[in-house]
DNA sequence: AATTGTGAACGTATTCACAGCG
DNA sequence: CGCTGTGAATACGTTCACAATT
C-alpha cells in the first residue's frame, strides 16, 4: 500500500537559483505511478485527524459521512473524499467511514502514530512560547531539546527543559534520535543554525526566522513567516479601502 | 500557501456548507479597474519587498534584473516577472528594474506604505511573544492594543503596552482605527473573540488558535496552525523512513 | 436510499520559450 | 547584446456529477 513518493517541496517558493530539473516521464507507461499524496491533501489530512480526535462532531454511532466530516473540517465533501481516496481507506457506500478505522489510517499515514521528538533552537520570546505550546507536545511532537547560544540562557529551565548550548546540538540530537528541528532564532543566525542541524542529522526543519534558508534538497523545510501573513492581510485591507472609495466616487 | 479559492479565502479550508457566491463582475466593462492579483503572487510580493528593503543583494547601481531579484527571493525569474507584471510596473528591457521605483510600487500595492495598527488578543506565552516580535512593528504593523480577559493580566505591561480588558475591545479598536486583529487565545475562546473583533470593526484576522472560525465572508481570515506544520513535516519524515526500509529490504 | 469513489471539467499556478525592445 | 513582458504549454488542485455499491 504505502510506497514511495516524490519529494515534498513546498508551495510558497524557494528553490534558490536552481534549474528545477523535474522533467518527468513523457510516455506515462514506464515507471511506477507512485502513489504520491499531494501536499495540499497532507495538510488537510492533519485537519481531519484533529477533528476526528476531538471527537466532537461525529454522531455517536461509529461512523462519519463525508458530508459530516467535511462540514466539521470546513471543506467541500468531494474534496474530502478525494483526499481520503489517497490513503486507500475504504468507506462503506451508503453508510460512511468507520471513525476508528479512519482515524487510525490517517494517523498512520501522517506518521502521527509515532512520537517525533523535536529540537528547538532559539529560546527568545517566540522560542519560549513554542517550547510551552501544548499543541506540540500534545500532538506527538515533544520538544526534547532546547538550544541557545546565549550564555545567560544556557542552563536555565524553560517549559521544564534545561537550555543546552547549541554547540552540543550534534551529540544531543543524535542521542535523542531527533529528526525535526524548529528554528526560532533571529534572522542572522538562521542559516548557520540550519547547517548545524542538518549536520546533526535533522531531516526536517520548521523555520520561524524570516528570509531564505539554503539547505540540502533531501531535507524537508517549512517556513512560517509571521510578518508575511500580516502583509497579506494588509493587501486585502488596502484593496478594500480602494474599492470602497472608488464606489463612493462612482456614486457621485 | 496552501490555498483555495479566489479572492481572499485562504488555505486550509472553511466554507462549510455554503454556496460560494463568487462575486462576479459580469461583463468586464464596468467597474473593476483593479486587476485581481493572485493570492500566491501577493505572498511573493511581500518577499520581494523584504529583499529589496533589506537592500542586500542588489548591485549598487540602482537597478535589479529579474535574474538577481529572483535568486535572492528564491523563485524562478519568469515567475517573478509575471508577478511584477501584475502591478503594471515597467522594467527596462535590457537593463532591469529601477530598485527604488520597484520598491515603492510593491509597497503601495501591498498597502505597506501605510501603517496598519493591530490589536492582539490573548497575552499568554504566544501572545506575549508576538507582541514583542520586531517583525510586526518594524514592518508597518504596530501592535496598538493588547487584550485579555484574565484579571491577573489586565493592567500589566507587556512589550511596552498595557493589557486591556477584552470587554473594551469595541471602543478601543474604533478609537484607534484598528482593522487588523490577531487571535492568540486558547482554542475555546477563539470563536467568541473573533465575533467580538468583527463587531468592533476589525476587517482582517490572523488566527493562531487551532480549529475553524466562522466569520462573515467579507472579513479576511488567515490562519497559522503551528501543530499542522509539524504534522506535515512528520508525514514526509515517515515517508522517508518507509522508503529507506523498503530500499534496505530490496537489497537483501 | 444513502453515500462512496472517481472520471471529466474547470480553474489556478508555474514554467517555457521567444518576440519585442532598449 | 541582455532583459523584460507574455502567449502557449504544462502541471496542479478543486469541484461537479454520476455510476457503483451496500
Amino acid at each position: 500500500m504505502l510506497s514511495q513518493n516524490r519529494r515534498g517541496r513546498f508551495a510558497t517558493g524557494f528553490e534558490a537559483g536552481g534549474a528545477q530539473v523535474t522533467e518527468q516521464v513523457g510516455d506515462g507507461s514506464a515507471i511506477s505511478p507512485s502513489r504520491a499524496i499531494p501536499e495540499a491533501t497532507v495538510g488537510r489530512l492533519a485537519v481531519y485527524l484533529r477533528v476526528l480526535s476531538g471527537g466532537i462532531v461525529l454522531g455517536n454511532r461509529g461512523t462519519v459521512s463525508s458530508q459530516e466530516l467535511a462540514a466539521a473540517a470546513g471543506v467541500n465533501p468531494a474534496k474530502l473524499r478525494k483526499d481520503l481516496s489517497h490513503l486507500g481507506s475504504q468507506g462503506i457506500r451508503g453508510v460512511g467511514y468507520d471513525a476508528a478505522t479512519l482515524t487510525d489510517e490517517i494517523a498512520r499515514t501522517l506518521g502521527a502514530d509515532e512520537v517525533n521528538p523535536v529540537a528547538l533552537v532559539g529560546v527568545g520570546h517566540l522560542g519560549s512560547a513554542l517550547a510551552g505550546y501544548s499543541g506540540f507536545s500534545g500532538r506527538g511532537f515533544p520538544i526534547s531539546a532546547l538550544f541557545d547560544v546565549d550564555p545567560s540562557k544556557i542552563g536555565s529551565t524553560v517549559a521544564g527543559l534545561v537550555v543546552t548550548d547549541f554547540a552540543e546540538a550534534g551529540p544531543v540530537c543524535r542521542a535523542a534520535s531527533i529528526t525535526i528541528g524548529v528554528i526560532a532564532t533571529p534572522e542572522a543566525a538562521a542559516q548557520p543554525v540550519a547547517d548545524a542541524l542538518v549536520a546533526a542529522g535533522v531531516r526536517s526543519i520548521l523555520n520561524f526566522a524570516p528570509g531564505l534558508l539554503d539547505i540540502p534538497g533531501d531535507v524537508e523545510l517549512r517556513r512560517v513567516d509571521l510578518a508575511l501573513e500580516l502583509q497579506m492581510l494588509a493587501f486585502y485591507e488596502s484593496r478594500r479601502a480602494c474599492r470602497t472609495s472608488n464606489a463612493i466616487q462612482a456614486m457621485s
